[in-house]
RNA sequence: CGGGAUGUAGCUCAGCCUGGUAGAGCACCGCGUUUGGGACGCGGGGGUCGUCGGUUCGAAUCCGGCCAUCCCGACCA
């Protein structure tokens, strides 16, 4: 029996989506605001969904050859200089170490806000020969931006992530790397984080700075404004220009090497958050739960006894089929307030074990989202229907979130319709793809472009804000982002 | 950096207007009763009232400075 207006509950998404997500990531126990403005401490059940995310991208990101190592959390100042428009980009939002030890440095450091120049630094030193290419790196570390405006998971002053930096002999082969992220995130999005997003290039002004080009995955938020979730860029040759990586190819002759790099981070937890969440709290979808299936003995004295053999039992049982499994096994509780508790923690699927149960051979399981109820399973079924029960709301969650993303995504023609679009999700649009024209559109409707998507279907025309002929020979992507 | 708000117990907040030396609910600890959708009784522990200064016999309360955090914008993964 819920109180109404109780304490316990969230604030609904539709009231403040924005007091929603921060509500629910501290009670379902995800992150805590750290004491310093805008730093996170990552709970353990937090950590714990980064960490099978983590190992779903590291096996992929090792799949296509790439290795891992470490560098520095500390970078000269002056590396930072080297390319223009990197620097431009990032100095506003840098944290510069300027006494250590006691006294002045020499040289300021500033902490890695991505660390494509000292990565670069050392390839100039690792690589001599076109048979050091391709070089394929990518590091797990934490990185600082100075950001003004904090969000937990989605914009904290540090934030894990990991950053793969390549170097390639040509072009050629540093766009086909730029792909291979760009497809490893549109992977591990969809297929692990039950996320559909779209993939495709970033506008010049939306650009990495320092990079050619810069492609993103952009998923659909609950409210209809876009998250970036993972980006790739193709680094062309200026970070070799300013940090010397060259090679010496089949005839001797030294070339230059391009790079690309590409990075996804803690963001994605909050992306996961605002993709399936809902009133009663968080949604996880199966792979990247810490817990896929929660067991609550129900009884008292003799008979929770029995129902907690029972728990155990069929967690036993789930487990060396690969199911995470946990037994509630706090006894001061009562089972409605575990109900609710992992609801709020998304757990896929509870089953409740009680004396009524096992009279009659079975456990009753809730699904966290579903039309159907409670249903009556029998014990000896479990091992065999609750992999299948995974699957088939990982699959749901995906076909649900695919589902609203496609309702609030509309082409539009005219001005009128765009505004209207871009206040509940995205517009389709022909633009003309100048810098001030996106300026503009931001300042009336805080809509930015978001990217052009691959393998769009040609389309010419004007641009839906200033009748100038549009640029990209497709529709683009405009929405509100976070 | 603009706009708004807030700092009092672990959390959410009341008390401040009208100065008299700190409260509630939840959480926590103990005991007992409970346990199929957010249990209850009794007892208990816990706060230099953000900070510095001023006014006053006396400041959580009045006045001023400072600091910090949160929310909305600009910047951004």
């Amino acid at each position: 029996m819920s109180k109404k207006g109780n304490e316990h509950a969230v604030t609904p998404q539709s009231e403040d989506f924005s007091a929603w997500y921060n509500e629910l990531v501290v009670r379902a126990e995800l992150a805590d605001r750290g004491p310093a403005k805008g730093t996170m401490v990552i709970r353990p059940y937090g950590y714990a969904i980064w960490e099978l995310l983590q190992k779903e991208l590291d096996t992929r990101i090792k799949a296509t050859g790439h290795q891992n190592a470490y560098f520095p959390l500390f970078i000269p100042e002056s590396y930072l200089t080297r390319e223009a428009d990197h620097v431009e980009g990032f100095a506003p939002e840098l944290a510069v170490v300027t006494h250590a030890g006691g006294k002045k440095l020499e040289e300021a450091l500033v902490v890695r806000p991505t660390s494509e120049t000292i990565i670069g630094e050392m390839f100039s030193k690792w690589i001599s020969s076109y048979r050091d290419l391709p070089l394929l790196i990518n590091q797990w570390a934490n990185v600082v931006r100075w950001e003004l405006r904090p969000r937990l998971f989605l914009r904290t002053t540090e934030f894990l992530w990991h950053e793969v930096h390549t170097a390639h002999a040509d072009e050629a082969d540093a766009m086909r790397e730029t792909m291979v992220g760009l497809a490893t995130y549109v992977d591990v999005a969809t297929n692990i984080a039950a996320m559909p997003v779209v993939s495709g290039e970033k506008t010049a002004g939306e650009r990495f700075a320092g990079a050619d080009k810069t492609f993103s995955i952009e998923g659909m938020m609950r409210d209809g404004r876009a998250l970036q979730a993972g980006t790739s860029h193709y680094l062309g040759t200026s970070f070799a220009k300013a940090f010397d990586i060259q090679y010496a190819d089949e005839t001797g002759g030294r070339t230059l090497c391009h790079t690309a790099s590409w990075g996804m981070s803690t963001r994605m937890i909050g992306g996961i958050i605002m993709t399936h969440g809902d009133d009663k709290g968080l949604v996880l979808p199966p792979r990247l739960a810490p817990y896929q299936v929660v067991i609550v003995p129900l009884g008292k004295a003799e008979l929770l006894e029995t129902t907690t053999a029972a728990a155990q039992q069929v967690a036993a049982e789930l487990r060396a089929v690969g199911v995470r499994v946990h037994v509630d096994l706090r006894v001061n509780l009562s089972p409605g307030f575990k109900y609710n508790d992992w609801e709020m923690k998304g757990v896929p699927v509870r089953l409740e074990i009680g004396g009524r149960d096992l009279e009659a051979g079975v456990a009753t399981m809730a699904l966290r989202i579903s039309e159907d109820g409670k249903l009556a399973v029998p014990l000896a079924e479990l091992v065999a229907k609750i992999p299948v029960v995974l699957e088939d709301f990982q699959e749901f969650l995906l076909a649900r979130a695919t589902a609203f993303r496609e309702e609030h995504t509309t082409p539009v023609d005219d001005w009128e319709a765009f505004v209207e679009a871009v206040t509940t999700g995205w517009a389709l649009v022909l633009h003309c793809g100048r810098p001030e024209c996106e300026d503009d559109i931001k300042e009336v409707t805080k809509a930015t472009p978001r990217n052009v998507p691959l393998g769009g279907k040609a389309e010419t025309g004007t641009c839906v804000r200033c009748g100038q002929p549009s640029a990209y020979g497709q529709r683009i992507i405009f929405g509100r982002a976070y």
